[in-house]
RNA sequence: GUGGGUGUAGCUCAGGUGGCAGAGCGCCAGGUUGUGGUCCUGGAUGUCGUGGGUUCAAGUCCCAUCACUCACCCCA
């Protein structure tokens, strides 16, 4: 072994890959039926765009960046999270110029220098969705309405969404005054002391049970809102509960990211230890000015397609191992191999996946083949079909063996292949 | 960045008190020169993470280092 993966960097390999790939498709279907349509952006943008749009208080931007001097001397960023790139490329192509919502999506991977652990990587991949240009509270429960049907399209059913509102910038300055007065009288640790001063909601999603305890009476903002806020807020819980999209209020729920306002969520899955968070998401009215646009509001979440599938892998749903092909060849001799692999290749442009022994394997070794190749029959290909011109079709299940006129393979296996389960690509 | 755990075959892991490198699974071949998935038999694969030290002798003891891993912090 003389390289390995860098550090930090998950790596999905068959059969598990098939997963990773029918996450984003599960994710990607539910946008696709919402309207979103895919946007595909830079994975390193100008260092600056992270700094100001992801926040310069956050851990994300002042420990975690992926940076570096190009060699025409720009400071580039391999991209932390996703929100900032779709944001800008919406502005510099003037999208929203158009009719608003503009509604996206992405996916692929981010990057932060962080310490890894189960479920923490330095490459994460993620699924992302924005609607930027609305401040319509159903949009708010349209996207975790979407994050949802994807759980549920995966099959899981221990995700809880946890659901929260960050005030706006009417009212979250009052709070944020209150919270600091009542953090300060608390013992706290120099760090958090400086957390406190710097971002003190981050300090109320502690999970030290030390300062856990202190914090347990800490003003919370619901409290403290402002009557358009509440109002949104009502909104967007009234209107999930007309989706049956179940929630739980969660004051001290607060994201990681500065550009956060108003409604924010996270998606929790409770077998996955400490990193629990499968996705999270919120409104981020101001980040638009941030980066320098124009008032623009938006709101949208990112999952995280690597915990999901360890959240798969915690409800046994991945225990199954999917068939690649559903038909395989198996040749005897090089004029078999020959004609076989021309009825192969047929069978692929007639849409029926199939494989074939190569490297003039054996009949045992080809037939373990077609049994690891999960496919529903074999064909077996040899001198003396060759001068009947038949192939011995074998249904791998049942074990039993019919010759077809090599003349006819094509539409045979697929009557025969028409009632039973095909192999979908991903799936 | 801080702390704990673990590094032996492709994978999962055994290898008290130092004494010839092991098992299961997987892979390959044969039993079955035209039949897989079961069964039986045989076979291949190791710088024992790396470097140094102690010793007649180190997978085993000591030091360093790297990697992996879990947790804190933080977050998807």
């Amino acid at each position: 072994m003389t390289f390995q993966a860098p550090k930090g960097v998950p790596e999905y390999l068959p059969p598990r890959s098939a997963a990773f790939l029918a996450v984003r498709a599960a994710f990607a279907g539910a946008a696709t039926a919402a309207g979103y349509s895919y946007i595909e952006v830079p994975v390193f943008e100008d260092t600056e765009l992270f700094a100001r749009g992801v926040g310069e208080s956050t851990d994300v931007v002042t420990k975690e960046m992926y940076t570096f001097a190009d060699r025409g001397g720009r400071s580039v960023t391999l991209r932390p999270e996703f929100t900032a790139s779709v944001l800008r490329a919406t502005l510099e192509h003037g999208l929203h110029t158009g009719q608003l919502p503009v509604k996206l999506w992405t996916a692929g991977p981010a990057f932060r220098y962080e310490r890894p652990q189960a479920g923490r990587y330095r490459q994460l991949q993620q699924f992302d969705l924005e609607a930027i240009g609305t401040e319509d509270p159903a949009v708010d429960a349209e996207t975790v309405a979407i994050a949802w049907a994807g759980y549920q399209a995966l099959g899981l059913t221990r995700v809880r969404l946890l659901l929260n509102t960050l005030g706006c910038r009417q009212c979250r300055p009052a709070y944020r005054a209150a919270l600091q007065d009542f953090l300060r009288g608390l013992d706290l640790d120099a760090p958090t002391r400086e957390r406190a001063e710097v971002n003190p909601l981050r300090v109320l999603d502690d999970k030290r049970p030390e300062v856990r305890a202190q914090v347990e009476n800490a003003p919370l903002i619901t409290d403290h809102l402002c009557a358009s806020c509440k109002a949104h807020h009502d909104r967007v819980r009234s209107l999930l509960e007309d989706l049956g999209v179940p929630w739980e209020d969660t004051p001290r729920l607060v994201r990681g990211l500065d550009y956060y306002s108003r409604t924010t969520y996270e998606f929790d899955h409770p077998l996955l230890g400490a990193q629990s968070a499968i996705g999270g998401g919120g409104r981020y009215d101001g980040l638009s000015e941030d980066i320098g646009g124009p008032p623009l509001p938006g709101i949208g979440f990112a999952v995280g397609v690597d915990r999901i599938m360890l959240a798969l892998e915690a409800e046994g749903l991945l225990a199954e191992t999917p068939a690649r092909v559903a038909v395989y060849g198996v040749p005897m001799g090089e004029e078999a191999a020959r004609r076989l692999f021309a009825v192969v290749n047929e069978l692929r442009r007639a849409g029926v996946a199939a494989d074939m022994a190569f490297d003039g394997k054996g009949l045992k070794g080809a037939m373990k083949g077609a049994a690891r190749s999960g496919a529903a029959y074999a064909l077996i290909l040899g001198e003396r079909d060759l001068a009947a011109g038949a192939v011995q079709v074998k249904n791998l299940a049942s074990g039993e063996q019919t010759a077809v006129p090599l003349a006819e393979i094509i539409p045979t296996l697929q009557e025969r292949l028409a009632g039973a389960a095909m192999p979908a690509p991903g799936a």
